[in-house]
DNA sequence: GACAAAACGGTAAACGTTTACATAAATAGG
DNA sequence: CCTATTTATGTAAACGTTTACCGTTTTGTC
């Protein structure tokens, strides 16, 4: 009987231990099929991605492992790649894997139409770091502004003053999140940030690195470039090699991301690595929360989680004779 | 009317067609709870593993994936780690799932009790490498032998003679299966394997430290030692190194298994990488055969697959002094 | 055009739980 | 001791499918 198993209440002490007794006896274990059938609740969410780097799948996964640990919930891996490229074929996918919820974690998050059908069936979902549409669904993601003002702050107490910005592409959210951040540590410095040593790239090597070499054409060099990411940190790494210009001695240079370029370029790339592991707990936490209808409907629907600042050899304080 | 979605025979072309339409137009999808329920199947497969690196936890992931593919299966992921360290709790919380069938890599597909109770369950299940009982359940392995062979003709090719061996824990299959692999090596080159060359440890570093030094300290020294796994043979680098031997100028040496370490150490490893991915492949093939109910059963339960040898910086000719 | 056979469509039982409800038993209050 | 109330237990419906069964319609053959 249910009741018993349940700790329900109006059922009899002896009554219960005799039934858990026989239960144990030949090990029964309940259907789950015929639970969620009743429940109407799978206890399944699906996590999606698609970064082909190791350590960012896992960090991600073992982070909502780590909150779905001892709850009901079980954890789908539903991989983009693994699947027909577009959209509407996840989409598919996510549907007809009766999950409960789903975690999205880039590209996955940032495809509208794929958000549209999640939405149109209903199904919770969280977003982890989207780029855009930051006001869409549940949002977990990394302070963008933070980020920057710590990595801006960091050149700037290297002693750095003559400072190169690479943006990002400017229809990213990050983009302009993290150039607030440099003006927020600029203005606390009392160091302007100078225009003409603001570049607008697009997150790609080769964009990045034209643009590092009109910066470093300058008649007055930067002694520092700030690039939006690591791709376009390393473009400029090799576009001051092609200068004649090494690193950090005669430029220092700072990314974002923590991607594994960072690490094996050369010298490795100081950058800003994102909480994965903590924000996808924190994902799958407010998903949890959802389901479970214990929802604060007053807690916000976005997150910011704290970055972390990686020191490594492409930053230095500016040589003397600059 | 589920005669139509399914394509079952006995309805005709134009009813299948309106209801398909229909079915499309409300975006209706089949609640999976109830097919579970009357199917008597949930189409979820566990993975368990407990290994910390992400490489390798990625690449077993995403070779069940390859397989579950375009199937009607799930995977749900169930790392060892997340859970109390004891198989029991592993075991009751894969009994609890509701899995159809399991993967189990190591170290869970090692635990007998794990096993039993698996077994006991009737809960279908195939072990990636196992290192022991290789004859229950569904095995999927590396062929130990041809790798052993594999790395053993590599040092005799590069013409080496004098070889020390570094055995792993006698009471794994694998330590015994790579041994046979150096002994059919030697056989076929026609070199005797000098039993005072061979030493025993037990897969750690610091035995396999013990063991290299006393194999160096040999009147007539190995030119080359093959060490049963990485670990060890990294413990046989630094050996060397402690003697004033440099590596692989007056020592070559070769691992096993492809790690972390292998990559780091300097020099590099040369080593054998474990096929990980085709092997969770074919786990997750030999499962869907066996829920799917079309398995042969002359097709044996136990698969050996082909390693691939990584020659990096640690091994090189003999020097010509020698 | 009649008959057999095949194709089709409707109905109901079954899957294994949970839960609401009804009934029965125990307890308490008068 | 009887009734009112609480507590325990049994029963049956419900969850959303699939499938076996049965009756009806269509098709084909002579």
């Amino acid at each position: 009987m249910s009741r018993a198993l349940n700790d329900a209440p109006h059922v009899s002490e002896a009554v219960r231990r005799k039934v858990k007794e026989a239960a144990a006896a030949l090990d029964y274990h309940p259907n789950l099929a015929a639970q969620s059938l009743i429940a109407r609740r799978s206890y399944l969410i699906g996590l999606t991605y698609e970064r082909p780097s190791p350590s960012y799948v896992v960090e991600l996964q073992n982070g909502a492992l780590g909150r779905l640990e001892n709850e009901r919930y079980r954890l789908v891996v539903l991989p983009f790649n693994h699947v027909a490229s577009r959209p509407e074929e996840l989409g598919k996918l996510l549907l007809r894997a009766g999950l409960d919820g789903v975690l999205l974690a880039p590209p996955a998050c940032d495809q509208p139409v794929l958000l549209d059908m999640i939405e149109r069936q209903r199904l919770p979902y969280a977003r982890i770091t989207p780029h855009s549409d930051l006001d869409r669904g549940l949002v977990v993601a990394m302070d963008e502004v933070a980020a920057g003002h710590t990595v801006a702050a960091h050149m700037l107490s290297l002693g750095h003053r003559r400072v190169g910005i690479i943006l990002g592409d400017p229809s990213h959210a990050a983009s302009r999140g993290r150039l607030e951040g440099y003006r927020q540590a600029f203005d606390e410095a009392g160091v302007a940030i100078d225009d003409s040593l603001v570049g607008t790239g697009d997150f790609t090597y080769d964009v990045g690195y034209r643009v590092a070499l009109e910066l470093l054409d300058r008649p007055v060099r930067p002694t520092a470039i700030l690039a939006q990411n690591d791709d376009m940190a390393v473009a400029a790494i090799a576009a001051a090699r092609d200068l004649g210009l090494s690193v950090p001695q005669d430029l220092s240079v700072a990314g974002f991301d923590n991607s594994e370029v960072s690490r094996t370029a050369w010298p490795p790339l100081t950058t800003v690595h994102q909480p994965v592991r903590e924000m996808a707990w924190d994902a799958a936490n407010r998903l949890i929360a959802m389901l479970d209808g214990d929802a604060d409907s007053d807690a916000p629907r976005r997150r910011d989680h704290l970055h972390e600042l990686l020191v490594r050899a492409s930053t230095a304080a500016p040589s003397s004779a600059e």
